[in-house]
DNA sequence: CATGAATGAGCTTTCATTCAT
DNA sequence: CATGAATGAAAGCTCATTCAT
């Protein structure tokens, strides 16, 4: 299960002054092993876990079925690394966003706009969290590294609430969890179903006015889901 | 590709007085192919479609593998009648939703209870057809029944829509299309992604204060979606 | 093994006044029969036994699996009706042969154009003796009826060449089985090794200048073969 | 459809001297693909292409499944080199004769006693052909080896026959092609009908004296089929 | 007479994985 | 470090045949 030759990513140890020391062989694995990550990302994300067969991936790592299992022990460990990578590159795009605190509604409408454009430019990332959630997240749940990167995306938001709160800007009664969640909502759901939805609608979704126009919808959306004001009289609901 | 003997579904049993009747034999026949149908919505359902295997389903039916090819001739041909059969159900509960159109602000909210708790009471919808967008929606081009399927919904919505703006409930700007989109990607993400959002947040999103809190916020996010009143101050998007 | 219901193959039984007075099911049945016949000769011919699928044989026939067995008991049933099917017709064929016994020379080449011919215009004759052939000939044993088909052949050439030696036009130290054979096997060989052979000497063996080029090649030995004059001071044959 | 794992078949094997030697494992790798061709060609040869599973031959190896499609590809890809080996063989064979091109006649009885007992000591060089037949030749068409073994035969025989007209033993109406079938047929369909042959005729033709008399019937045959003398009188062929 | 339904053995092929240098 | 060879289980699918009207 576990992998056998765990080597740091970051790997590549500077010599005092400055130049790599990495002889060619270390390099070559590291090559291989990471050629070998990407090509999985690709193929998992493409065929789904039992759709993506070690073969596929080793070949289009131009690397061998053993080579797999040399430095991830397994099929699912290799999964297990993949699900990390992409959180792992997910949480370091988060952490390129300068948000300008003092500026709630910009930075609230520039973390919407992150949202739907990475999802939209990661459809990988969109395809993976579907996998593993048929598989009931069996794989994130082994992962402690995978956990860690949850905190970062709600912290932010929570900090922007909290200050456009502060300015009267937004309402007092919703949560950076429900804020989070429907961001994500939309920006998900629309990529991850895109497919469906446009033989059910009747249009390409992924034209490009499609996407520019559902992110202006969700920006409203959202501003107006932490607008200040009520809703205008809503009834008790009826039991459904 | 094509099943050798398709029996229409509407089993033809007019019997007294109608001519007629179906024998033990056709009936049991009946109950196989229906029993396969069955078991492939769980199998696929919980596996996926490679996961999802002929022994696995044959065996869920307690009848034989042999059989699938018999009505459907293929793994590929029962999966798409899996994929219509989920489509004619979700249709099919639709029209039971008897909304009063001279309510649009109950109705509303009628239609989102509804389209939230038919996707929580029938999580193998949800897993399904993100299994049919992991193939590209590749099935469900194919199926002609199955896009006949999509016009309701919308239409559904298109008419409340309208009968709101009449009344001067809902704002004009916005599209059935879009309001549809909001209400299913509210519903579907929360389910779709119970797994990984439920490591991610450290909550269970399955307990049942959790559901009905979610289901108050996106009738909440709705209808601050639709209402008349424009969001406050939204400043032009800088260029992301 | 044995065939349940054995329907007569001459059927057809005419009344007194002549007209047939088989009812519309027995002549449907025996259409049925006889399509399926027919469509075996054609499957097996161009398959093989084992390639000839019962599948193949009751579509080509426009029927059903389950009348094979019906009709013929088992695959193998059917296979040996029709090895004696194609011998029976190849026997018909011999029997429209009207030789001049008179004209030993002349009744000679008829001989060997009827034979050339008859392979080239039924290569399914061919390819179905080559399968028999491949299961070491078991069901031609097991036939009684093929094997009376083997006489007439013979004894035409028996004839042929009584009369032509009587006449001082063919030597007398050949026998009709030799000649049979000779005849036989260049005919045969021919039309049978037609794709490897076309592939090996780069031309094409069907084309019609060069079937005709061979029957008369084929003739041409043929009479030299059975010619009074001796070849040449062959000389004794060294060990191989 | 071409296998992995491609070894050139002549081994590289330049021991004490010469640089590479092979590990045991390399040459165990030898092992079982050799083995798995010799397999192949008996039971290919004993059941035909569809009746060879692959299960047979690799219980006839005493190999698994698995090592075919590790070597081959595909059970058609083994059934290809299959082909091309027999071919290679025969080749190989032929290049043994030592004719003296001096002593047409002689060379010539050569050449008809290796045809005829080659196909005798090889049933299953003849089963494999017809089997190839049955298939319209599609696999050695594919194959670029096996047409490179046509022209040696032809060209033994070219030049053979060459020599003979020079020294005026040979009739010049004659081609190296028409011979070389002559002679292969014979000798072909003598071996390849057997079975059904000895239904028809009643008799064994495997049995020695069968056979060898039939080898001399054939010399004889082909001898005066290239006698100068031109058959005796043969009248206008008419119109058959 | 005719035929849909059922059956289990067998087919070719692919799977993830381990062995042995 | 790297990799060809080996392995057996399981995959999807087809086979000839029988059951039950």
């Amino acid at each position: 299960m576990s992998a056998t030759p765990r080597k740091t990513r970051t790997a590549a140890k500077k010599s005092p002054t400055g130049r790599r020391t990495v002889g060619v062989r270390e390099q070559a694995a590291q090559t291989t092993r990471d050629n070998i990550l990407k090509a999985a990302i690709k193929v998992f994300a493409r065929y789904g876990y039992d759709g993506g067969s070690v073969e596929k991936i080793s070949k289009a790592a131009k690397s061998f079925d053993r080579m797999i299992y040399y430095y991830f022990g397994s099929k699912e460990g290799l999964y297990i690394e993949v699900i990390e990578e992409i959180y792992r590159r997910m949480n370091e795009a988060e952490e390129q966003l300068n948000l300008r605190p003092d500026q709630p509604l910009e930075a609230l409408q520039a973390v919407v706009r992150f949202v739907v454009g990475y999802y939209r430019r990661h459809p990988e990332f969109v395809t993976l969290l579907n996998t593993e959630n048929l598989h009931k997240g069996r794989h994130i749940v082994k992962s402690v590294r995978a956990r860690e990167y949850s905190s970062p995306a709600i912290e932010i938001i929570r900090q922007l609430l909290a200050s456009g709160q502060a300015q009267g800007l937004f309402r007092l009664d919703i949560s950076a969890r429900d804020l989070y969640l429907l961001i994500a909502a939309n920006g998900y759901f629309y990529m991850s179903n895109r497919h469906t939805l446009s033989a059910f609608l009747g249009e390409d979704l992924e034209a490009p006015e499609a996407l520019a126009h559902w992110e202006e919808f969700v920006i409203d959306t959202v501003l107006r889901a932490v607008a200040p004001a009520a809703p205008p009289t809503s009834p008790p609901a009826p039991t459904s």
